[in-house]
DNA sequence: ACCTGAACACCGTTCAAGT
DNA sequence: ACCTGAACACCGTTCAAGT
């Protein structure tokens, strides 16, 4: 999971550098991670930059648009290239990706939230979804398909994250999915086996819905409606 | 899509009502209703309800177990029986159930957003459950299979309705899709095509990730799945 | 159990002003 | 362009008190 700190908050030599809206997303991204999705504000920002809260919106032009770069920051952290072919096989390069994003998302669970609420419209989102399109053309879609199948990961990879993270207080890092996972099937055994009996009888599955197997799983469920897409079109 | 006012909002005789959770929770949807997402905060239900602020906390432990409170009410409005079978094939009754249930998310817009940050704990999501399920069973997967199928609907219809409002100002009745939908077309043809000639290319498709039409595809893909999964293990 | 009154430590945002 | 000062109309929540 790509734990790289921002490059501007790296040492750097020269002089100190100037206040200007990396540094602002820098501060935002680090306030999630320290204190979840509620720490998030305009004035703790400011606060932590040392300025006025009304001076962020010289870099910002309100609340909404602060979340929209923090999803843009958070977006860019995973690997594009990783969608690029076709050296490897579509569906491995799907599975990287669509991994690395979710990894990406987990290391910054305050920012999960924010992908639900603030529309993904930065340069990143551009980049993931020309990456995704192609893959799913070299898969054999066609290109109308494999816009639609696009769509379909995103609302997955996002989606599942954000339900998992709900469950969380969502500060990194998470706890292990095995101790989550744990307390899940705790809270599941006491349902009444008499009312709810097909829960009951799969609790032990579904207390892995946060997890990493499940996420894998319906990625293939996915992958595979692909495949047959796929396999269909070639015999027409 | 179910445009039906809570029960207890609805012309009754007898004696003024008392005030209680329910009303509460009423009030709530009714905020959301009228000013989107921004408009629930625990004062404004207050004083709609015409006491104090924090008298509020007779009745809901913080604002959080009101969201949750606010999420068991809509998702009671979309019907459970429509997942009961086994009359209707297994494919019709989830597609039924799962549009029904985007019908109420987007009649209730405001509340969307909720349902990936506060989780499903309430009775409503248990019968959900073991309705999906069974549904997954009848169509011919393993009970653990059926429950990651369960879990892997979920995310789809939660995230796909969350990403939609998003798109919005969340307030209803939201514009016809189709209008949405065109909006979005004169946003994608601003991409530069050299730099990215597969989302220029299915812009029209792209511009339509948004509807009904994407839900479904959506949900077939994944019904293939189940069903391919389902054809494999009879071969067993 | 259900409510008020008062307070605390917060929010996002606007406006006028200064450099 | 970048920032301060002051203000406005809000938040969620706690505590002590009243019935």
């Amino acid at each position: 999971m790509a734990k790289n700190a921002s490059p501007s908050e790296s040492a750097r030599p020269g002089p100190a550098r100037s206040l200007d809206l990396e540094r602002v997303v820098d501060t935002a991204v680090a306030l999630l991670d320290e204190g979840g999705s509620s720490a998030l504000s305009v004035r703790a920002v400011a606060g932590r930059l040392g300025i006025q809260p009304n001076a962020i919106y010289t870099y910002v032009a309100d609340r909404a648009a602060l979340e929209r770069a923090v999803v843009e920051r958070v977006l860019s952290l995973a690997d594009v290239g990783l969608l690029a072919g076709p050296a490897r096989s579509w569906r491995r390069r799907l599975t990287d990706y669509a991994s690395a994003l979710r990894g990406v998302l987990l290391d910054h669970p305050g920012a999960a939230v924010l992908f639900m609420s603030a529309p993904m419209d930065g340069p990143s989102a551009l980049f993931v979804g020309e990456g995704l399109v192609g893959l799913f053309m070299d898969a054999g879609l066609s290109p109308d398909d494999a816009s639609r199948a696009t769509y379909t990961v995103i609302v997955h990879v996002l989606g599942s994250v954000a339900l998992e993270v709900a469950e969380t207080d969502g500060r990194p890092p998470l706890a292990p999915e095995s101790d989550r996972a744990r307390d899940r099937y705790a809270l599941l055994t006491q349902v009444p086996a008499d009312v709810f009996p097909l829960s009951a009888a799969t609790a032990r599955t579904a207390a892995e819905w946060v997890t990493t197997a499940q996420f894998a799983w319906d990625l293939g469920l996915l992958l595979d409606g692909v495949a047959a897409r796929a396999k269909a079109r070639r015999r027409e």
